[in-house]
DNA sequence: TCAGAATATAAGCGGTTGCTGAAATGGGTG
DNA sequence: CACCCATTTCAGCAACCGCTTATATTCTGA
């Protein structure tokens, strides 16, 4: 029997759930604005472009993942991509689908 | 400014559409099941364990999205992964996602 | 301590998703 | 043709998702 890309159940669940988190265009549009750096919640919601409401639900759908990490700082909150190959799986999703 | 992951939205939407289309624990375990492999519809529904019904609709699903592609021989239908690449990525996110 | 800014949470609703069970399609064999 | 097997499609319903609006929280500075 050749060898399963994931052989555990629990770890497919895991996975499937990790990716669902990011595969909504806002919350992926969040990720590819963060990138390498740490950006407040008002400046994500300026480049992405909703509601802050919005955006706030989708920061949490992210942070409670475990996708994005936080820092506070006076009364802004400042988000972060937790692990640096979630940034490497973003570039490869994009070569993958995004043939142009 | 630094460069963006993705930096069309047109790109993110046609990105999140894929990955939402493999953020599915039956879905991901499809294509866990085939890995590079061939396998007929009722081998998957053996391997996945659900409904046969169930299964051909999920199959649907990643076919139209292109994620699955499909040889007929006989009455019966064998799925595989259209693109290596894919195959790549669901490698990446176990790395990721599952730190077992 | 009061006003205001930044962020988070809650309620509600319309739309979508995912499953089940039944029926339909299509090919193979007698 | 008649029957069987493999697969797809359909109808219906419960559950979930995503957005909007309104409200709550937390911090700052006068």
């Amino acid at each position: 029997m050749a060898k399963k890309l994931i052989d555990k159940d629990e770890d497919i669940l895991l996975a499937s759930m990790a990716v669902k988190a990011i595969a909504h265009p806002l919350r992926l549009k969040i990720l590819c604005v963060l990138g390498d750096r740490e950006v407040s919640v008002q400046d994500i919601v300026a480049d992405v472009g909703t509601t802050q409401s919005n955006i706030s639900q989708h920061l949490a759908i992210l942070r409670d993942k475990g996708v994005l990490a936080t820092r506070k700082d006076a009364n802004r909150v400042y988000y972060r991509i937790s692990d640096p190959r979630t940034i490497k799986l973003v570039g490869m999703m994009r070569e993958v689908f995004c043939t142009g």
